[in-house]
DNA sequence: GCCGCCCGTCAACCTCTGTGTAGGATGACG
DNA sequence: CGTCATCCTACACAGAGGTTGACGGGCGGC
């Protein structure tokens, strides 16, 4: 169905959590802001060049500091990089958060992943119900 | 009590992956076994001697396609390297493993890290009293 | 229109990860 | 005791990981 698949690669999984998780008033990130935030916040330095590099595929094999605080950042766990199975669960949690941004929510935290599975798909669920009520007309937006 | 703190530094981790995931007649893997089981088992070259280095501490920054080798080589998820949460979640399926070992069972495969929490407590709590009735005059050993 | 700002892109460069190779220690075997 | 095998240790070097700096383009303000 409409769904998008779940992202494989590297690149993919990166540019998924740019595009899903937002700063407030719903602007992507830019690879500036986040080589910035990561390089002040936590003591690892990163440069928006690189940062780049991963996004468009062009270096595959970062070290894990890296990686820990590009997750670190994003608020997901390292494993969504790397284990399969993890980054389907937190997929799930991502798409409930472009749901919710689409039914007007402009920001809310990832800790989301934090709920058990059932209480992810209620809120799902019950999202996508209000936003079928909201937007009639739309059939297989998302 | 007795059990040695949950490792940290990722030197730490590996090492008791070395000490605790061994092969049949109970020898630990050598750094040359290790290296040698990765390039010919997976696509990944790893040399013995980075091997090492990792397991000494001279080198901390891996890419995570040598660490993905290695937690594969030794059947634990990745994450047991990068999140200490789930470091500590395996370490009791290590502990238990040693447990095991010493009560006789030479060889057996890791899965017991798919068994629910409560399924690992009662094998572990099962291990202990077993271990105790086999060795009456053995304080506080392990 | 022009200027300033910030963005993504690119290529050259530098640092550090990861390798090759060899020395010294230890134990098994004859 | 000598040899062989195999381990851990050491160190210098190749190359991949990561950075620096510059260029061109889109966008808002004066």
């Amino acid at each position: 169905m409409s769904a998008d698949e779940s992202p494989r690669t590297l690149a993919d999984k990166l540019n998924r959590l740019f595009q899903t998780v937002r700063r407030q008033g719903d602007a992507e990130y830019s690879n500036v802001a986040v080589a910035e935030a990561i390089s002040k916040g936590q003591d690892v330095q990163i440069s928006h060049t690189y940062i780049w590099q991963l996004r468009t595929g062009r270096r595959v094999n970062p070290t894990i500091m890296h990686l820990t605080a590009l997750a670190a950042f994003f608020g997901v766990p390292v494993a969504y990089f790397l284990d399969d199975a993890e980054t389907a669960r937190i997929d799930k949690d991502l798409e409930l958060l472009a749901g919710m941004r689409k039914a007007g929510v402009t920001h809310i935290a990832l800790r989301s992943a934090e709920l058990t599975q059932g209480s992810r798909a209620a809120i799902t669920e019950m999202v996508n119900q209000l936003w079928k009520l909201e937007n009639p007309s739309d059939e297989d937006a998302r």
